[in-house]
DNA sequence: AAGGTTCTTGCAACCGGTTGCCATCACCCG
DNA sequence: CGGGTGATGGCAACCGGTTGCAAGAACCTT
């Protein structure tokens, strides 16, 4: 068994409370006492326990950190860049999956509540009346998606769907598909905003979709039988399954359509042809993200990213 | 604040023991006092504190899982595979990164002593003798590592790098660069060991590296010059990276040199050309693991898992 | 030397639950 | 009608810490 906090106590021969000063309150004992303490703590391996602790002091110093799918590359580096800014903080950040489905979400928010001092929410699923239900129990910073009086770090989608579709319309696009993610995806709903709102473009919507690579080869045939000469994916893991899809009918990209997908994720830097892509920063959301929680006070403030255009081999002049 | 026990214990009249066991013992509360406790606790929203109570009961019903680089599409397949066996029997996973640190990998695995029933250490850096003392403070099982009297999930990596070898072998190859993984890597000397027993082979070994597409590209120089005609990666990742590096330095794959990586993750996948690989079982490993910590009375069981090749177009004939 | 400070440490309540033990009570049986 | 039985729910100790309060000791003042 773990020695516990009494363990120690007993054998210095001191009360549990000075053993537990000596960790949380140093300058409250003796020197001396203290390092008796602290030589006997050392002899046992003795540990604070944190789930004990944080029933009375109401604070664990974990975050908890919710994705709606740990496979999909954009998530790493944005999971990443939390927890390394967490520790900086002294916090630890558990990362939890909850595979596309909003039942799941609620269930891992319900097991985070009390084991961790706040949640990131990324790309949650659930509707927003759910999310601000559950906020009473736990402090959230939301990413990718806007809520009234929440915390919130947002990518600015429109701005960089905007940018694709001027480059599309640039090399002579007209008819340009959407295909879409899933339900209950704030960033879906935006492009299409965007793209619904940029005049001179004949548009196609394809949704919904799963956000992976089966979701672009799914809508690869019907992409195809639609006429359009170039598509706005969702995000780059559609892309490349829709590249994959398209090559299996022999469609060349960017040769016979074009191809631009959201995030800049790696294997879209690696595939042949090279993703022409939205950049999110996903890095700088992670980072701000934590901020956001722990420096907290957490009135709604929202932070807004700006993303890029990173033209790559995807994307060429529209067929005649 | 959100309700405790105690609020709705006062709510119904009834005592707070009343409360507790109409949640953990309903069978020991009258069925119309039952549904008062129920009635009481959904009006006030209240959810038991998972963290006081696994202070009486010592279970958290949660199990900690460490990688090494959740960045690494490796992992993820693994990491859903436990989610989900867990979820099957009511359990939660908490995923954390150690960003290759062992140091950040002890700091994690002591964050999750208490706070989690086990702990699912996949490719752990630090050595055994450290992770044996750790032992002691959580139940652990091991994946990707061979530790005496440990539970450990092993996947087959000397009879997956014997396939590729004699793959390359038959292929005509006789010089082949080896390309290993970190330091503290068990698979990396799996498939060391292998090689170096395999008669009629002229091995060149290079390592440590990254085990990431940078690995791989930082050796990339370094195995064109060594005149050998095939590489076995450390990992797919690594294996990207080097043709990557190789095609920068015109040289083609499989063309001139042939390429086997080891995981089968998807941009390998995506990649063109589609890489050779042997693969590892990363989804039965994940479930295994879940059941082995589980079902525990954890006297070190072992299991080992089969990996296969799968022969895709990074492999070709020897040059002559 | 009396009275006031400042340190140091023990005491005990508390965080939010769980659980063994016991008292009560209704019900059943002979 | 007395005693046995099982169902029900309160009491209180406990899990492993934290923290406000107060007592005692040491040190300082005047």
């Amino acid at each position: 068994m773990a020695a516990t906090i009494k363990d120690v106590a007993r054998a210095c021969g001191v009360h549990v409370s000075t053993v537990s000063r000596t960790f949380s309150a140093p300058h409250l004992v003796n020197p001396a006492t203290r390092s008796r303490v602290l030589a006997a703590a050392d002899d046992l391996g003795y540990r604070p326990n944190r789930a004990a602790r944080a029933l009375t002091t109401g604070r664990t110093f974990n975050l908890g950190l919710i994705v709606a799918d740990i496979a999909n590359p954009f998530f790493p580096p944005l999971i990443k860049a939390a927890q390394a800014q967490a520790r900086g903080r002294d916090y630890h950040v558990f990362v939890a999956d909850t595979d596309e489905d909003p039942r799941v979400e609620e269930e891992l928010i319900r097991t985070f509540t009390k084991q961790v001092d706040g949640v990131l929410l990324c790309s949650p699923r659930l509707s927003n009346r759910m999310i601000e239900r559950l906020a009473e129990d736990v402090p959230f910073v939301v990413v990718n998606r806007r809520i009234k009086g929440m915390p919130a770090v947002l990518m600015n989608v429109a701005q960089g769907a905007k940018l694709a579709l001027e480059h599309l319309s640039g090399l002579g696009h007209r008819r340009i598909a959407l295909v879409s993610g899933p339900i209950g995806s704030w960033t879906s709903n935006e492009m299409q905003g965007v793209a619904a709102e940029t005049p001179g473009l004949d548009l196609v919507f394809f949704g919904p979709n799963q956000p992976t690579e089966a979701g672009g080869l799914g809508v690869a045939a019907d992409v195809a039988a639609c006429g359009a000469t170039a598509v706005l994916a969702y995000n780059d893991l559609v892309a490349l399954g829709l590249i994959e899809g398209l090559a299996a009918m022999e469609i060349g990209v960017p040769d016979q359509i074009s191809v631009v997908g959201f995030d800049d994720i790696l294997p879209g830097r690696l595939n042949r042809p090279k993703l022409t892509t939205v950049a999110m920063p996903a890095v700088a959301a992670g980072r701000m993200a934590v901020d956001l929680l722990l420096q907290s006070g957490g009135e709604g403030a929202t932070v807004t990213l700006d993303t890029a255009l990173i033209v790559r081999e995807s994307t060429g002049r529209a067929q005649k």
